[in-house]
DNA sequence: CGTAATTCCTCTAGTCACTATAGCTTCAAG
DNA sequence: CTTGAAGCTATAGTGACTAGAGGAATTACG
């Protein structure tokens, strides 16, 4: 049992989360090679690479569920990428109209803090903007 | 009992559905003025502002907590808004940084998906990106 | 006035991706 | 051989809703 990993050092690996990677296995996404006669699980390499796999997927904001996808085309390497590629740019699409909605988003909330001067909450511009959606964004959306 | 509205109504004057109204007063943030003999919810135009105010800050990303915050500082009009004002570019150095996360994240989807020539999934940079980190961003972080 | 369609009611469970807690067992070091 | 860290399972909680079941009230029409 050479270099076989605990679910604590898989962990330092990976900068995931121990209840995290139990959180994985219960979902299919991950397995250990096996457990201890104690019940502890034990990993090899390959799980690590699944592991970072699966955090970079995840850090890239893929959802779980496109994570589990992108997994089984990595079990099926003879495969056309095209699957992947499609998956890759929907959430990139995705990503993009977040992006959007977020910058506009971020210039109302500029235009409503630039506006306070002090004083009473019954004179205040961020609250008045908040009661009326006129009031802060008088161009488009 | 002129001009009340059922929740539906309301529903529709602030563009809150229904059961996130019945949410919402489960959670304490905005009551009925009372309810009919056959215990049906009934509004009057203090709660469509109030809702309004609610969607507004929950459509620019305040969480429910700030939100209720915000209420408790226009229960109370007299009192300085620096609170209100805190709270508020609070928030917007929070959505700053998510901003700039997103742009980051999308331009490593860009990377990544540009690089795609098809083929097999052996040899797509999609999924060797994926994979190794390393090979998708070459600068920082 | 009857009835049918629509809207309303409560309550429970499900979503997503974890995170936290409790109470226990196993393992590695000294 | 004992201690303390790390492991185990199982359950519940997070945020902000959303969906569904099963039933009651209201409104519109004939």
């Amino acid at each position: 049992m050479a270099h076989q990993l605990t679910i604590g050092q898989l962990s330092r690996e990976t900068g995931c989360k121990v209840p995290t990677i139990r959180y994985y296995e219960a979902e299919g996404l991950i397995a250990p090679l096996g457990r201890t006669a104690g019940n502890q699980r034990r990993y090899g390499s390959a799980e690590v690479e699944r592991l970072r796999f699966i955090r970079h997927a995840r850090d890239l904001g893929f959802p779980l569920e496109a994570v589990r996808e992108l997994l089984s085309f990595q079990d099926r390497p003879e495969q056309d990428c095209a699957e992947a590629d499609r998956l890759a740019r929907q959430h990139l699409r995705d990503v993009e109209s977040r992006l959007e909605r977020l910058r506009a988003l971020k210039e109302e909330l500029e235009r409503i803090v630039s506006a306070c001067e002090g004083g009473a909450i019954g004179d205040c511009h961020v609250m008045a903007c908040l009661a009326n959606h006129q009031l802060c964004s008088n161009d488009r959306h």
